[in-house]
DNA sequence: ATGTGACTCTCAGTCCGTA
DNA sequence: TTACGGACTGAGAGTCACA
C-alpha cells in the first residue's frame, strides 16, 4: 500500500466521521479544496506541514494520519472507526 | 515545536539508537547524506514519501518519525528511549 | 563525520474550469 | 458534493563544494 494512498484514506474517514465535506476540511485547514480531493485519492504527495496543518484541523496527532488503517484511532477517545452504525 | 524541527530529532534520537553515521543512514535510505542533514536539524520539510524511505530504512513505522518525543517507542519493540545507560 | 549555501529541476500547492 | 484536467508559481528534491 502506498503511503500517500493510506494518507488519503485516513483522511477520508477522519473526515466522514467529522461529518465534513471536502469544502469544509479545506476551509478548516486553510488549504485549496482541489488540494485535499488530491490527497485523498492519493495523487498528491504533501509534506509534513501540510500533514501537521490537515491533522489539527482534523483534531487528531499527525502520527495518526499515516496509520496503516485498520488499527483503531484511539487518541483522543473519539474517532474510532464507523463500525457500522 | 515546529513539525519539521520534531521529525529531525526523532530520525537523529533513532539512528543513533541503531548506532549509524548520517553517511550510514543515506546509503540505507538512498537519499543524500547532506539532506538527512538538512532534514535532521530542522532546516528541510520533506514529503511523505521521503518520511517513509527514512522510516523503512530506521525499521520504524512511519507515524513513529512524526511522535512529539518524549513518548518511548514501542512498537516493534526495539526502540526504547535511550534512558541514560 | 557533519553543517551550510547555492544551485537545478521536479513537484507541491493554487486556481480556473468541466462533468 | 466530488473527481479530474490544465496551467501556473513557489517550494521541495536532490546534489555539490567547502568549511
Amino acid at each position: 500500500m502506498d503511503i500517500c494512498r493510506q494518507v488519503g484514506l485516513n483522511v477520508q474517514r477522519i473526515r466522514r466521521t467529522r461529518g465534513w465535506s471536502q469544502e469544509q476540511l479545506a476551509f478548516e485547514s486553510g488549504l485549496h479544496r482541489t488540494y485535499i480531493s488530491g490527497i485523498e485519492r492519493g495523487a498528491r504527495n504533501p509534506t509534513i506541514t501540510v500533514l501537521k496543518e490537515l491533522a489539527d484541523a482534523l483534531g487528531v496527532p499527525a502520527s495518526v494520519l499515516l496509520e496503516s488503517d485498520a488499527a483503531a484511532v484511539d487518541e483522543e477517545g473519539t474517532i474510532a472507526p464507523i463500525r457500522s452504525s
